[in-house]
RNA sequence: GGCCCCGUAGCUCAGCUGGAUAGAGCAGCAGCCUUCUAAGCUGUUGGUCGCAGGUUCGAAUCCUGCCGGGGUCGCCA
């Protein structure tokens, strides 16, 4: 139940009546008219800029439009009081029955509140993660990996359907470096003493106990092989490895994907997918050989001017065509990614969702203009980046460096500080900001850790119901009885806030998967918090205000389901967050 | 040099896809603990929305150009 689009479709309802009786033309456009909650409360409960967008079309001003369809709204069910202010806002009030309405199905839906049919089911796939499997999860991941699982969750809400998606880089150069990598390590195994290891090849001790894996597995019988035999053993050994750790690592911020999507699948015989892709492109004349203008600016060193297989990318939005052939005759990364776009479609997504570190903003163009290429323009391809994370521990900054192999992992960051807090902060920012994540700030236990204040507002809701059980061991607070308490008991000013502030969770989960900011469902739920402290402190001063009154039951029951709204909400906000709602802060 | 992101109160950030007098938290100042958990709450000080133009009824928001910070730029993935 979505007031806001309620009273829009009623207000295009009026406008088309008063169409009909030749007080406004026919045939106006709705679509830049906006019922939405006005930025001050004393404006009322909803405002609509309809008389300013419309007053053009219909030929009059702003003022006078304004005025004609309030005295229409004024006969709207539901509705206090209408008035015409500014330069043409229309501000409805509505009556508190209404209100108690939306308190009713609030309560009567519980965490289901705020869902609805948005997405009309439509096939989306997020892509999210795809750290290369040759190492653990570094910080960065983590928040992409964070942010791409609660989208997911957001848009599942919102009404797509959703597939969450990871794709594995296990082809190229990298994971050739990986397996040499683990073999070193399989030689230590076996006793040898390797010395330091090599420029050019992975450090980290996380391939230890892949070393030592190979050689419970294969003896030394590996050991008087040649590379071109043992390579690729080893090679599936330590990505399968690598996998497991991720895997393990995402489970640990409770994240599970449905499809991971190998990358080497798309290359097999003959080309495979990517030739497939590539001559489909070429079918529609988006394939060329040419030349690729070198870079402004800095020269590479190792820069050489040759022709190339290129995607005409130029055509369809991006600023350079782009290579889709090394100059060995193999496919560059990017051909890959032009198959698996085209497999995504073949599988019948609608949109694509790709989450990406900001390390990637030069992909963004060139996945649309592919998008562009092979799906047209019902095709949505959304580029998504997360931008760095700056690990701080009491404000100094904590180094992350990759290269000495030592650096800070995620799985690190998650036993110290547990998943909840590395959620949460983790979508307390906007996706294209850079974020400080401070590894003392996110375990205080006050209100300077969102974290902790919007968990404790969700149990100090639960503790509400546990006191009433203990001052009314017979009330039945279930919901179906909560739902028909007197909701008219519920008039100070802190609890009609928090009903309008419930009211409004279904349009803010709507704006937030449209927008695909996930950001917006944490920020709204520490607003919740916050008007929730404070009604709570209020019963401190005004003890008839406290929500279990030993002297009067009705209002008891009315304040309990006053809660039971506001619990729901939390409850459902902390899911999409994927964060848990505590019964109690221990 | 090209492209992308950021620039809002002393600090950290929101600002609901163009709305009304730009909002929170922290810090500062002034208050509130015989309490339904003070792990919290109330009040208050503080802004040329980086700068300059433009678009229109109306701009922190959209467009252009600058300034500052970060990222990125074929044959890595």
């Amino acid at each position: 139940m979505n007031i806001f689009d309620a009273y829009q479709r009623r207000l295009a309802a009026v406008i088309e009546r008063l169409s009909a009786e030749g007080q406004l033309p026919p045939g106006l456009d709705l679509s830049r008219v906006v019922v939405e909650p006005p930025r001050d409360a004393a404006h009322g409960d909803l405002a609509t800029n309809a008389a300013m967008v419309l007053a053009k079309d219909a030929k009059t001003n702003p003022r006078a439009l304004a005025e004609t369809l309030a005295s229409a709204l004024r006969a709207e069910n539901g509705v206090a009081r209408v008035e015409v202010a500014g330069p043409g806002f229309i501000n409805l009030t509505l009556t508190p029955a209404l209100l108690q309405d939306v308190l009713g199905a609030a309560v009567r839906a519980g965490e289901a509140f705020g869902r609805s049919s948005a997405g009309k089911g439509e096939k989306i796939n997020v892509e999210y993660v795809s750290a290369n499997p040759t190492g653990p999860m570094h910080v960065g991941h983590g928040r992409g990996a964070v942010f791409g699982d609660a989208l997911a969750n957001l848009l599942a809400a919102a009404g797509y359907d959703v597939t969450r998606e990871y794709y594995i880089n296990d082809a190229g150069a990298q994971v050739d470096v990986l397996a040499r990598s683990a073999y070193l390590r399989y030689r230590e195994a076996l006793g040898e003493d390797i010395g330091a290891i090599p420029e050019g090849l992975y450090p980290g001790d996380y391939l230890k106990p892949v070393g030592t894996m190979l050689a419970d597995r294969f003896g030394r019988s590996l050991l008087a092989a040649p590379e071109a035999e043992w390579l690729p053993i080893v090679r599936n050994v330590a990505i399968d490895a690598m996998m497991d750790m991720i895997r393990d690592d995402l489970a640990a911020l409770g994240i599970h994907h449905d499809v991971f999507f190998s990358e080497r699948t798309l290359h097999g015989e003959n080309g495979g997918a990517i030739k497939a892709a590539i001559d489909d492109l070429q079918a529609h004349g988006y394939v060329y050989v040419g030349r690729v203008p070198p870079p402004k600016g800095q020269l590479p060193e190792d820069w050489e001017d040759r022709e190339q297989l290129l995607f005409r990318a130029t055509d369809v939005g991006d600023d350079i065509d782009r290579p889709l052939m090394k100059s060995d005759g193999s496919y560059t990364y990017f051909a890959a990614d032009v198959a698996y776009l085209r497999d995504k479609h073949e599988r019948g997504f609608e949109h694509l969702v790709y989450v990406l570190g900001a390390d990637h903003g030069g992909y963004v163009k060139r996945l649309q203009a592919v998008g562009r290429a092979i799906g047209g323009p019902e095709l949505e391809v959304t580029v998504l980046l997360c931008q760095l994370v700056r690990l701080l521990r009491g404000g100094e900054q904590v180094r992350m460096s990759k290269r000495a192999g030592d650096f800070v992992t995620l799985r690190e960051v998650i036993d110290e500080v547990g998943r909840d807090a590395v959620r949460f902060m983790m979508l307390f920012r906007k996706n294209d900001a850079t974020l400080d994540f401070d590894l003392a700030k996110v375990v205080e236990q006050s209100k300077d850790n969102p974290v902790f204040y919007v968990q404790y507002a969700h149990a100090r809701c639960a503790s509400v119901f546990r006191q009433a059980r203990e001052v009314f061991p017979d009330l039945d607070t279930a919901p179906a009885a909560l739902e028909k308490a007197q909701f008219d008991r519920l008039s100070d000013e802190a609890e009609v806030d928090i009903i309008k502030r419930v009211a409004q969770y279904p349009r803010a989960l709507e704006a937030a998967a449209a927008a695909r900011e996930p950001h917006r469902v944490a920020f709204f739920l520490h607003d919740l918090a916050s008007a929730f402290h404070s009604l709570w402190n209020k019963g401190k001063d005004a003890p008839e205000l406290r929500f279990v009154n030993q002297t009067d039951r009705d209002s008891t029951l009315a304040r309990l389901a006053l809660v039971h709204a506001v619990r729901s909400v939390l409850a459902s906000g902390l899911a999409i967050l994927g964060v848990a709602a505590p019964e109690e802060m221990r």
